[in-house]
DNA sequence: AAGCCTTTGTGAATACATGCACGAAGTCAC
DNA sequence: GTGACTTCGTGCATGTATTCACAAAGGCTT
C-alpha cells in the first residue's frame, strides 16, 4: 500500500514548502472559477492576479509539484486542477466529524465548501443533552459519549472541535487517543497533542484583533489618544471571560 | 487626527514584524487565563509554554513593545496585558459590521469573543428578505440597502463579510466606498481592493485541505493509490460550485 | 524550417523569521 | 552590601520565503 511512495516526482514531492502548501487551495478555487468560465488554458500572470499572488510565486510553487505548464502557453487548467487536488489529498474523501454544535458547529455542519472538496461530514456531537438528537443539515447530532465509537465506526480521520474552550482540550485528547492524527480547531484555546498530530488553528477573534492593530496603525500610532505609554494599569481587563460559547 | 503619528515609542514600535502581530493575541489569551488563575507574575519559559511557542521568540517579540519585564522575575502579568492591548489596538472600541447572515453571520454575531475584546457589532445585514427583519443575538438585521448609511451613521470601521461567494466583491466594493478600510473575509474569494484598505480573510475549507495534505503524506505520498502522476484527467470536477452559502 | 514571440522554470539576491547562546540586569538570601 | 542565582534582551547564525531577472523551451507565423 506504502510501495511506491516517493516514485515518480523526482525531486519534487518531497518538502513542499508549508507556504506553499497554504496557498495551493487559493490557486485551485481561482483555476475552479476559470474552469466554470470555460477557460481552458491559463498564464501564470493571470492565475496569480485571480489568487492575488505575485506571478514568479504562483510560477515557483507549481514548480515544487512537477513542471505542469507549457512555455510560451501557460498552464492547462483541467489538467492543473487535477494536479493540485492530487497534491493536496482532495483525489480521496475525508471523513470528518464536528464536535461541538453550538453556533458556529451548526454553521460549519452545513457549509457547502465541504463536501464539495472532499471533506465528508459523517458525525456532530455535543455534550448538551438538549442538542443531541436535534437533526442539523439532515444529520442527528449524537451524544460526546458516543465519540470514540463514531471515530472507529465511521473512520473518521479529521476531527473538528468547535467546543468552548473549556472543553476542548480534553476532547482532543479523546480523539488523538481514539487515532486521529488531523485536528482543526476553532476553540480558542492553545492544544497540545503528541508528535505525529497535526493541528490547525482557527480563530475568529485574532484576524479582528490583527485589523484592529492595522487600523490602529492608519489612525496614528497605538494609544495615540489618552494617556500613553504607562498610565493607569486598568484592573478591570480581569473580566475577560474565555469561556465562550461557539 | 494623524497629528501625533511617531510621538513616543523610539525604535519599538515601528515596524512590529507580522509575525510577531500574529501572535500577540495567542499571548494575551494565556496571560487572561493566567490572570483568571491569580497568577501575578509570569517568566518567557511559562508564557511561552502556555501560548505554544518557544521561548525565546516570545521574548523577541514582547521585545518589540519595549521592554517590560524584569530580570530574575519575569513579566508582571496584569502590565503586560495592557500593553498588548494597548499594541493591539483593544483599548479602544472599534465598531463592527457584519454583512451576510447567513449560518455563518449569525454564528458571528453571536461570538462572544469579539464583544469581550472591544468589538461591538452595531450591524448586521443581509439582502435576503426573509432574514431582514428577524432578531439574531438581540439585534435586527437590516437590509444591506441600507449599508452605506449604517456604516457612516454608526461610525463603523471594521466590515466582515459573511455573504455568498458571488456577493463578495460588490460588499467589499461598497464598504471601501463608504470609507470602511479594515475587512475580514469569510467568503471563499481573493477580494481586490485599493490600496490602503486591509484586508485578512478566514477560509473555513483553506485549512481543512492543508490538513488533508499532511495526512494524506503521513498515509504515504500523494496519490499513493492508484494511477499516480499523468493518469485519467478527470473531467468531473467541474461540478464544483463555488455559490456555498455562508 | 527558420526565426520571432510568449511564457515557463529557476539561479541568485534579498528580505524575513526562528532559535541558540550568552552577557547584562535585576532579585533574594544572608 | 556582597555574592549567587534567575531570567530577560539581543547579537549571530541558520533556515525559510519572496522577488527579480533571464536563459531555455515551446508554439506560431511566414
Amino acid at each position: 500500500m506504502t510501495s511506491r511512495q516517493t516514485r515518480n516526482r523526482d525531486r519534487a514531492d518531497r518538502g513542499i514548502p508549508e507556504a506553499t502548501v497554504a496557498r495551493l487551495p487559493v490557486y485551485l478555487r481561482a483555476l475552479h472559477a476559470l474552469q466554470e468560465r470555460g477557460v481552458s488554458t491559463v498564464s501564470s500572470e493571470e492565475l496569480a492576479a485571480a489568487a492575488g499572488v505575485n506571478s514568479a510565486k504562483l510560477r515557483k510553487d507549481l514548480s515544487h509539484l512537477g513542471s505542469y505548464g507549457t512555455r510560451g502557453v501557460g498552464y492547462e487548467v483541467e489538467y492543473l486542477v487535477y494536479q493540485i487536488s492530487r497534491e493536496l489529498g482532495l483525489t480521496q474523501d475525508w471523513v470528518v466529524a464536528i464536535i461541538g454544535v453550538g453556533n458556529l458547529g451548526r454553521a460549519l455542519a452545513g457549509y457547502g465548501g465541504f463536501a464539495s472538496r472532499g471533506f465528508r461530514v459523517a458525525g456532530l456531537l455535543d455534550a448538551d443533552e438538549a442538542i443531541v438528537g436535534q437533526e442539523i443539515a439532515g444529520m442527528p447530532v449524537e451524544h460526546i459519549d458516543r465519540l470514540e465509537d463514531v471515530i472507529a465506526e465511521r473512520g473518521v480521520s479529521i476531527a473538528v472541535i468547535a467546543t468552548p474552550a473549556a472543553a476542548a482540550q480534553s476532547v482532543c485528547d479523546r480523539v488523538v487517543a481514539a487515532g486521529v492524527t488531523s485536528v482543526l480547531n476553532f476553540a480558542p484555546v492553545v492544544l497540545s497533542v503528541p508528535d505525529g498530530v497535526d493541528v490547525r488553528k482557527v480563530d475568529l477573534s485574532i484576524e479582528l484583533q490583527i485589523l484592529a492593530f492595522h487600523e490602529q496603525r492608519k489612525a496614528g500610532g497605538p494609544g495615540g489618544y489618552e494617556a500613553a505609554g504607562d498610565g493607569d494599569r486598568p484592573s478591570e481587563t480581569a473580566q475577560y471571560v474565555e469561556a465562550v460559547e461557539l
